[in-house]
RNA sequence: CGGGGCGUAGCUUAGCCCGGUAGAGCGCCUGCUUCGGGAGCAGGAGGUCGCAGGUUCAAAUCCUGUCGCCCCGACCA
């Protein structure tokens, strides 16, 4: 028995764990281009999940989604002051093709505000054409000087919805919803704590007007930008002649939004639920929420208790106690020649949040084995009614994954910092988010920033102060 | 772009100082015994030691160059 089957821990070096616990799981892994990833199955499913709880969410409030072209025209880029001067030391570009020099080069896009403003000046003539309400679901390139899986990738994946309005209270109406969307998301699916609230200028998105931001606090104390909605004003409508016809005649130009969130959340949803076996994810963004291992004790045994174990998966997709559309997601794991104790490691490890063991004892007892992946609890469930008893049991574990980050991101909060010194103390000891004073001044972030490492993550809303 | 570290089997690595048959653990294959928390035994497959030069009778080991990767910092969804 070798060390290498432990993950170095989260308290010895966080960095070094998470890219283990990432590796290990089998979320990703590295591709042969330096600073990009292969997204496996395992990571691939939590996205799928993430991407349809977000799409049924802006389904849901008016939002349809298309599709722009990865090429951009270089000079589209230039057209926006501040965006080319954000975005132009990180750009891919394309100088040839088909074997020929381009005369103009592309850009791969990095974020796709030009080339869709440029479409919609072409579609919108009158105030009747707004709002114009389109998310897209696509991958955006940046070339990141330092990279990490999940977290800051060359290529990643994202969905970037972009809404032109009639007028500025209105967009801004646009940004605050979403920004609602998403902290709703981030808390109800994937039981991470955000705190909702404005960038500051020095944080703010290339092009926009104000930047909208949830940010979530992990493990190690640091905070996580996990999502941005951003009213652009009318910055890009009068870069790219976005204009429309009022109701009274006058021309004016359109009001702008843009958000978005990336597969960063999948790094974010292992650093908020993550522990020293792997990683921990909410069932309600598991491709898998139970496993059922079955138990046997010799090769007779082995056919009957897969058997039990595949009337027991039945019986458990069958329920529709949840919905027809929302069945149970069971994997029975009958693998000969592998130990149980093995499985677990190994389901602990992909973060499965909810296992059934079930072997002759149980058969006899007329129950099933659970042990819940966050507590580590263990409890026999009564066979009968066992659907409704693991649904409960998954939702107690949705909502307590919830509360334990909530009680961590509190428990490393500090608020009412009046004095520098305290300020520069806490950044020096432990860190965490801390409630401080600012009048306003960039060159005092930056002064703090230089002298303390903290920027100003958030200018946060009321009802987290 | 700066600083640090590392390239040896699929993975983790020993060997390098002091040149002389390339080793281990995990994983993989076969068989038997096992099976309620990472199984045991037996047999087996798998290596141009990152790449290119050089020194030498002889290079994983010494020298020169080069490429790549990881980590930390500046920059960032």
């Amino acid at each position: 028995m070798s060390d290498d089957k432990k993950l170095t821990t989260r308290a010895d070096d966080f960095s070094a764990w998470y890219n283990e616990v990432v590796l290990r799981s089998e979320l990703a892994d590295y591709s042969p281009v330096k600073g990009s990833m292969v997204i496996r199955p395992n990571g691939y499913g939590i996205w799928e999940r993430m991407q349809r709880a977000l799409d049924d969410m802006f389904k849901a409030s008016g939002h349809v989604n298309a599709y722009f072209p990865l090429f951009i025209p270089q000079s589209f880029i230039a057209k926006e002051a501040k965006h080319v001067e954000g975005f132009a030391p990180e750009l891919a570009i394309v100088t040839h093709g088909g074997g020929k020099e381009l005369e103009e080069p592309l850009v791969v896009r990095p974020t796709s505000e030009t080339i869709i403003y440029h479409m919609y000046a072409k579609w919108v003539q009158s105030y009747r054409d707004l709002p114009i309400l389109i998310n897209q679901w696509a991958n955006v390139v940046r070339w990141e000087m330092r990279t990490r899986l999940f977290l800051r990738t060359l290529e990643f994946l994202w969905q970037e919805g972009h809404t032109a309005h009639a007028t500025h209270d209105e967009a801004e109406a646009e940004a605050i919803t979403i920004l609602g969307i998403y902290r709703k998301f981030a808390e109800e699916w994937m039981a991470m704590p955000v705190l909702t609230g404005l960038k500051s200028d020095n944080e703010r998105f290339a092009g926009a007007l104000r930047t909208y931001c949830i940010e979530a606090m992990m493990q190690d104390r640091k905070a996580l930008q996990a999502g941005t909605s951003h009213n652009l004003g009318q910055n890009f409508s009068k870069a790219f002649d976005l204009k429309f016809q009022t109701e009274t005649g006058t021309e004016e130009f359109a009001w702008n939004t843009s958000w978005g969130v990336s597969t960063r959340m999948v790094g974010g949803l292992v650093m908020t639920h993550g522990d020293d076996s792997g990683i921990v994810t909410p069932p309600r963004l598991a491709p898998i929420e139970v496993v059922i291992v079955p138990i046997w004790k010799t090769n007779d045994d082995r056919a009957g208790m897969v058997e039990a174990a595949m009337k027991l998966k039945a019986e458990l997709t069958d329920w529709t106690g949840r919905g027809e559309s929302d069945r149970l997601r069971v994997h029975v794991d009958a693998r000969d020649g592998i130990r149980s104790g093995a499985k677990y490691y190994e389901w602990e490890m992909r973060g499965v949040p909810l296992r059934l063991e079930l072997g002759a004892k149980d058969l006899e007892k007329q129950s099933v084995f659970s042990a819940r992946r966050d507590t580590r609890v263990k409890a026999p469930i009564p066979r009968a009614g066992a659907p409704a008893a693991v649904a409960d049991l998954l939702k107690t574990i949705q909502s307590d994954l919830f509360a334990a980050a909530l009680a961590r991101r509190e428990a490393a909060t500090i608020r009412g910092v009046t004095e520098y010194g305290q300020f520069k103390e806490i950044m020096a000891g432990d860190g965490g988010f801390v409630y401080a004073g600012w009048n306003g001044d960039p060159a005092v972030e930056a002064r703090v920033k230089e002298e303390t490492k903290a920027t100003i993550r958030v200018i946060p809303d009321a009802e987290f102060r």
